[in-house]
DNA sequence: GCAATGAATATTTTATTGATTATTCATAAT
DNA sequence: ATTATGAATAATCAATAAAATATTCATTGC
């Protein structure tokens, strides 16, 4: 790593420090260059200015994001379906738990959306490519059965975006969603699958009834 | 209709005529008064304050939204799967138009909500029982296969969200979001058909593809 | 010549104040 | 007794001034 991609991973994680314990509007440009031990105008050499900062963390963030989702794709194969139900599963938890623990992400993510627009397009669009690799390879193998992948991944993608950044639409709770989610990947899933197959599957399990379940 | 009931229809018209012009908090309570020919203070024997005048407003409109889902219900039947269309399409429609020529609904239903948390709670589960019923009939005629009825509700609505009050989640066009609902709603109906009356249903009609298709 | 500074400037945020408005209630009219 | 009033009060909002901050750039040090 060249010297001044190690200053800019030093401001970064500086950064990091900082918005999430402070929160970004608390956050002072002139407090990073204490924490790098350099001057404000300084960190101008190395962001063009405070809001790329956040949008540089919040992009590494949507990556790993992503990551993860590619790491499931690597395990070993059972079903394209466990692939659909793990990666959204997984997703929705790391974004809540993320939140609950973090509070201030929420807050860097909405600026970041509302100063690059196009920061949520992109992050949705490579959410969008790994649902379409489940489907490709499902349809593929014959347990998926798809006039129009594309189609179908728009549907699948629309039809689970409560289930991302849930805590903008709603204040359930984690066990209220993942029921909520299972009774949608079921149905989608069987849309999806090859009714042939369908009696193979054993069905989902799903979690206990929630009081507040005939509340919304 | 008794005096009572007729002075608070006249604030309600007065109100509604001014918080979809000026918009809810530019309107006071002395405008209100002024236009009924009464005091300020006389306001509040009629409405506990301000914010309740705009949740009988909203709680109207909202009813409107069922009765007409329910309108279409009365249709003479042609499929379940047609009416499930028709309503969550019509709704989108309706809600989208709304939006798009009375700005300040928008602006109305968020403090509605933002206050009074409740109402947007029971106008969810008013959408849901229409959902249920539409379910719960093509259960009964055989055109719908489903386990259990109240999870694949739950799974409809939920996975339709985005398509009620679009406007909150996303600045797409109309004719995206129309394309969008058609895979969605494609889907979810292969997931609640019997696959036995599947080659007899003709494909839903999708709207043109748009440009924007790849950006999101 | 390149990296870095920090004072200067432009922008944004915060605090303060005064004005406006929602709500109450003692009083008046019917 | 019922309905309505409008002045009084409490809460909110808008305008402004003051302070803090982001960003720039002429200058400095190496």
């Amino acid at each position: 790593m060249s010297e001044p991609e190690k200053i800019r991973e030093k401001i970064i994680d500086a950064a990091v420090e900082r918005f999430l314990h402070y929160g970004y509007p608390k956050t002072t440009i002139a407090e990073l260059a204490g924490d790098c031990a350099m001057s404000p105008g300084n960190i101008y050499r190395f962001f063009k200015g405070k809001i790329d900062i956040a949008a540089e963390i919040a992009r590494r963030e949507a990556l790993q994001a992503v990551e993860r989702m590619e790491a499931v794709l690597e395990c070993p194969y059972r079903s394209s379906r466990q692939r659909l139900e793990e990666v959204v599963f997984a997703d929705m938890r790391h974004t809540f738990h993320l939140l609950e623990n973090e509070p201030r992400v929420l807050e860097l993510a909405q600026v970041v959306v509302q100063e690059r627009p196009q920061f949520q397009i992109e992050s949705l669009r490579r959410e969008r490519r790994i649902f379409q690799r489940i489907l490709r390879d499902g349809a593929q193998t014959g347990e998926f059965v798809l006039d129009n992948i594309t189609h179908a991944t728009i549907a699948v993608h629309s039809a689970t975006l409560k289930y991302r950044y849930t805590q903008l639409f709603t204040n359930q709770t984690l066990e209220e969603l993942e029921r909520e989610l299972c009774f949608v990947l079921t149905l989608l899933v069987r849309g999806l699958t090859n009714p042939a197959s369908q009696e193979v599957l054993p069905p989902t399990e799903v979690p206990p009834e929630t009081e507040l379940e005939q509340a919304v």
